[in-house]
RNA sequence: GGCGAGGUAGCUCAGUUGGUUAGAGCACAGGAUUCAUAACCCUGAGGUCACGAGUUCAAAUCUCGUUCUCGCUACCA
């Protein structure tokens, strides 16, 4: 296999609006992690970049929910992500951010060598803006009267009476939601990527090229795409919170980049400021065919990194990845993993619960680092339970792998002096020859593993070694060897030659744990240095298969615990914890901060954001007619996921109403329910079925419904205001 | 609803181009042992491979249908 001369590794940005969950670690951070400490202890040339994604509009609704600016949130969280990262051993050579100005420079610059090569498709339009707030007003910041039925109060996309599709040109009568004034027609641009141009080269190297070595999953979304037909994007947004367009370009006053293009290229940002830091160019790794890229990143990020973002990387002269190994998600107990509905583990609570606990420490975070890769979800969704999470430590990382170690230790200081002992080639046994055979053939092993990104089986292999080792030991009982003595007491020189070589071969394979265990517990391998009394050099990956990494006759310190035993009652707790965060959440479910949906990104699109609407005089609020009802019927709507059909009593009549809360609620849950409807709202066609009216619902801060009901029972009909 | 990925032992997951009695780890049961964190070691029990058809000498594997889960997408006034 052909290596290349150098690596840029990168892990999904994440965004700089709230804690990260373990799901984000395990999909994300932790494989590459992983990959990274591999290349580095073969002493590739290897970078491994990531940083905060500052952008977009969560971060300003993030600050506003907060009531202060979007500088302090990521400002705020930026540091803490950079920190819980460093505590888990997630060793990015640079952590940066996108908010800095080298990125804006380099995403700039990026957008300037596609606009001035045409690659971009600029679509002028008259587009209406507010002189007072000096801005553009997209469409949803205009509203006027519905050209179709008369509503006063359409919105410049859409019109909530009738339901037409608008723009703004068709509302009669505009106005600025910004300010209130009467908006004026101006020419504004924006910069399309025409992703429809690229369809050939994206087939060809995604479906064909690369048909064989990247997962299915991966490879299926993506064709997914490409079938569906590829439209161009816009790059550009009349935002002012992001990269802006450089003032070189004409018309790109008061826009910015649209965070899904200037985030990943967050990657290259990274990269200048790394080799500005090290003195090093930064070139190579973006521009010379020798260097390996390999994003990674959640499946929710495959069509950034494997469709958009290539795109981007071939129009610039840039070097495309060369794998996108996705991971599926993780579930948590049961249940997805949401921070919305606090269904969750951040990576700052097991910091706070385990690692910096009086027992805690940094192997701590090794033994999460075990779990996570253990099931990480490769192929498929996987779960995290504490359970799963306690046996994986006792029995397997306590019992087997600390355990060994811990025993060859003992035994070493028992029976040797505690010196390691000599290797006597001529008594040498099969059982012997097998197992420093099992030790090399386990190097290969675990090295093929890793090159295919199979993380959680390169795991299960070095644990085999372990396993391996202390199935030797059980087989040559030394301690019982001990026993054949001689006159004077002391072990047989026969029997001794046997403990020499038992004890030799343990503990040279605990030399060999180390190297093969460094890349996924890199704190584990380090104590077990010292204990060997080693340099950290010793875990360079050559010395892996080798047994003469321990010299004869070196002493070696008294044995110390790698790992704990994780009682039931820390178990217990972090369950009873988990559910108790729900229960608060729903109780207290008002006005609380909202938390923003959580999103892996760096390139997701943005959340969408709900500004407070207009001032809206008492006259325009009394022409809502809104009365109490009573549902007397509900079922589902076909072809729809969303939509319930409903039959409303409102007392002089009784109406159907379509109402997209199927999700929230079955059929039987809401029949007899009391609502409160506006009736006199334009009757609009839903999936085939005419809607006379509206059910107003709350939806709490995890997105969650609730009607709004009178709190007694009141006669159908009856008005509201 | 459309598209994509999945459904294999109590749990977490492997199963390469269809080919003997479908595998591993954990948990469980029995045994052995004491150097070791009641750890380790040996043995065992366990599965109608989601369900139903079809192709084939032969299907967990290929085809079609049904159903459930996850993701993308549409429907939300």
């Amino acid at each position: 296999m052909h290596t290349p001369k150098r690596y840029l590794i990168t892990s999904a940005l994440p965004y700089a609006n709230g804690l990260k969950h373990i799901g984000h670690l395990a999909g994300a951070y932790l494989p590459a992690d992983i990959y990274v400490r591999y290349l580095k202890a073969q002493k590739r040339d290897v970078v491994f970049v990531c940083g905060s994604d500052e952008h977009g509009t969560a971060i300003p609704i993030q600050a506003t929910k907060e009531g202060t600016t979007a500088r302090t949130i990521i400002d705020k969280y930026h540091p803490i992500m950079e920190q819980n990262f460093k505590d888990l051993g997630i060793a990015f050579d640079i952590y940066h951010r996108t908010s800095s100005s080298l990125h804006h420079e380099t995403a700039q610059e990026f957008f300037t060598k596609l606009n001035d090569n045409g690659d971009l498709e600029i679509k002028e339009t008259e587009q209406y803006f507010d002189e007072e707030a000096n801005s553009f007003l997209a469409d949803r910041y205009i509203k006027g009267t519905c050209p179709n039925c008369s509503y006063a109060n359409a919105y410049g996309d859409q019109c909530e009476n009738c339901g037409k599709s608008l723009s703004p040109d068709e509302l009669i009568n505009p106005v600025s939601t910004l300010s209130g004034n009467k908006p004026v027609k101006k020419v504004t641009k924006h910069w399309y990527l025409p992703l429809n141009r690229h369809e050939g080269f994206l087939r060809e190297w995604i479906l064909k090229e690369h048909a064989s070595d990247w997962r299915g999953t991966v490879i299926g979304q993506c064709k997914s795409w490409i079938d569906g037909g590829l439209q161009p994007r816009a790059v550009t947004r009349d935002l002012d919170w992001g990269v802006s367009l450089p003032d070189s370009v004409e018309g790109g006053k008061g826009k910015v980049l649209y965070v899904w293009f200037d985030a990943p290229i967050g990657y290259i940002s990274a990269t200048k400021q790394w080799a500005l830091d090290n003195g090093k160019d930064w070139k190579p790794y973006w521009e010379d065919k020798d260097t390996k890229l390999v994003h990674f990143v959640g499946k929710d990020n495959i069509v950034f990194h494997c469709i958009i973002f290539p795109v981007m990387l071939k129009l610039h002269g840039n070097i495309l990845p060369d794998n996108v190994p996705a991971n599926e998600f993780m579930n948590l107990e049961g249940d997805k993993m949401s921070t919305s509905r606090n269904w969750k583990l951040e990576m700052q609570d097991y910091i706070d619960d385990f690692i910096n606990k009086e027992n805690g420490g940094s192997q701590m975070a090794d033994v999460l680092r075990y779990y996570l890769t253990q099931i990480a979800p490769e192929t498929k969704d996987s779960e995290f339970t504490w359970q799963g999470f306690q046996d994986a430590n006792n029995s397997e990382l306590v019992g087997i792998f600390g355990n060994f170690v811990n025993r060859a230790f003992v035994l070493m200081h028992k029976l040797c002096k505690g010196k390691v002992p000599p290797l006597h080639l001529d008594i040498l046994t099969d059982l012997d020859k097998t197992t420093i055979e099992e030790i090399k053939s386990t190097k290969e092993k675990v090295e093929n593993l890793l090159e295919q990104y199979k993380f959680r089986e390169a795991l299960f292999e070095v644990i085999n070694l372990a396993r391996t080792g202390n199935q030797y030991m059980q087989k040559k009982e030394p301690w019982i060897v001990a026993k054949q003595t001689s006159d004077n007491g002391q072990p047989t020189t026969e029997a001794q030659q046997s403990i020499d070589n038992t004890l030799h071969i343990c503990l040279q394979l605990c030399a060999n744990l180390a190297v093969l265990i460094n890349p996924f517990l890199p704190f584990t391998a380090r104590k077990m240095c010292y204990l060997m009394k080693v340099v950290d050099k010793m875990l360079d990956w050559e010395n892996a298969g080798k047994i003469k990494l321990l010299s004869v006759g070196y002493s070696l310190r008294s044995p110390e615990l790698l790992f704990r035993k994780i009682e039931d009652s820390e178990i217990s707790y972090q369950i009873e914890k988990l559910k108790a965060a729900v229960i608060n959440r729903e109780s207290s479910n008002v006005n609380k901060e909202k938390i923003m949906e959580e999103v892996t990104q760096p390139a997701s699109e943005e959340k969408k954001e709900t500004p407070v609407k207009p001032e809206i005089i008492f006259d325009d609020f009394a022409k809502i007619d809104l009365r109490a009802g009573k549902i007397v019927s509900a079922e589902k709507v076909e072809k729809a996921d969303k939509l319930l059909k409903l039959q409303v009593d409102l007392g002089f009549e009784t109406r159907t109403i379509v109402s997209g809360i199927a999700l929230h609620f079955t059929p039987e849950d809401i029949v007899g329910k009391q609502v409160t409807v506006v009736v006199n709202l334009a009757p609009r066609k839903m999936r085939g079925i005419e809607s006379n009216g509206m059910i107003l619902m709350a939806e709490d801060s995890s997105g969650k419904l609730h009607f709004i009901n009178p709190e007694t029972n009141i006669n159908p009909g009856a008005g509201v205001s």
